[in-house]
DNA sequence: CCTAAATGCTACACGACAGTATCATTTAAG
DNA sequence: CTTAAATGATACTGTCGTGTAGCATTTAGG
């Protein structure tokens, strides 16, 4: 869980710490781009000098935020079998994960990344599963777009929409619960936009 | 042309003064939404004093540029018929008018609203003409999503992959140039996402 | 219990940037 | 041409955020 490795192990509380300062981070962060360290600490229930002590600077903090947000990628990946289940359930299960695991922060992941190179915050490792899924799904006949890198700009682009749409939306009226309502609608638009057989659910 | 109608009418050269900011900061804050007054002047050939002489803060520089931005949607909701004109035609059109006005530029929409209230960036007209838009769509049977804001959102966030998409996709491929290969991609796309029944082109 | 680590708190240095002011110079417009 | 407006350049102020340092206090862990 250690954010860094390379020193002595942390004593328990500290940990606590990094874990909480990355929570609040991420909270704070996504509804405020350039939101101060010390409104981070507030929100974590800390000092500004102990986010600090635990991240040599602003940047490392960031640097750290996008490495969890791609490990949950990566999680989401794995369980949802990109490589072997069926493409359209693995569409589906992956699309469930990201609303669980709260990952469709896209705002989140550019933050690293500065304005000159403009360079993918996502890994290699995230974006290599993607667009594995889409080649698949393509090779499957559940899709026509030939570009994966475009399935997967679309993808994150609704599922981004779909995580901000608002509750009351008539969009999610039935079936599930929140989340569950709102992967199924990514899920349909995604195929659907893409190019998928199917017109509707 | 002027920005602000209240003073004495100004002279011709501050009139191209602050459009030639205007541009300027469209260019330059399109790159990185936190570049300095500065970097807008000196994109723009001119001093940073006269940045603050033509426009009082840098907060009221970026709402100038919200509302060039929204007369420009404005402009094209117009041209394209929205009200009148087959549903499908305008939003054909529209999008065309879009990526020929460079107006995808989402980022700056959302410049001026403060991250704590959220508000929509875009005047009540646009978002009206956008919602009437698609309102029409469904009531022709082009689509089948039922709500108009959700339709909004993703026709914005696809023109915005489509305008970031690198001109060597195989997304691009055929027919016409540049601006009109994104302009028919972002039409089926969208059609296909809102449960158009076109599966593809 | 005892030691070392971790934290809260305060103060401070440093740089970046917005905004203001002044003066000389250029330029539009009558 | 003549006047007033607009600009460039420079300097200055004030603010805000980052990063650092020191000290007292609390807490984990043997």
């Amino acid at each position: 869980m250690s954010a860094a490795a390379g020193s002595r192990p942390l004593r328990a509380d500290a940990e606590r710490s990094t874990a909480r300062i990355l929570a609040a981070a991420e909270e704070v962060l996504a509804v405020d781009a350039n939101a101060t360290l010390e409104r981070i600490a507030d929100a974590a229930g800390l000092a500004r000098a102990t986010v600090h002590r635990r991240f040599s600077s602003r940047k490392a903090l960031l640097e750290a935020l996008t490495g969890v947000l791609n490990e949950r990628y990566v999680c989401g990946l794995e369980q949802a079998r990109v490589a072997t289940a069926p493409p359209i359930a693995a569409l589906y299960r992956l699309t469930e994960l990201l609303f669980e695991l709260k990952a469709g922060n896209r705002a989140i992941m550019e933050l690293t990344a500065d304005p000159a190179t403009k360079m993918t915050p996502m890994s290699p490792e995230v974006t290599a599963g993607l667009e594995l899924l889409f080649r698949r799904l393509r090779e499957a006949g559940e899709i026509t777009a030939p570009d994966p890198a475009w399935c997967c700009a679309v993808y994150l682009a609704i599922v981004h929409e779909a995580a901000q749409l608002p509750t009351s939306s008539p969009m999610l009226g039935d079936a599930a619960g929140e989340v569950g309502a709102r992967a199924d609608l990514t899920y349909r638009t995604v195929l659907g936009a893409l190019g998928g057989g199917h017109p509707h659910g």
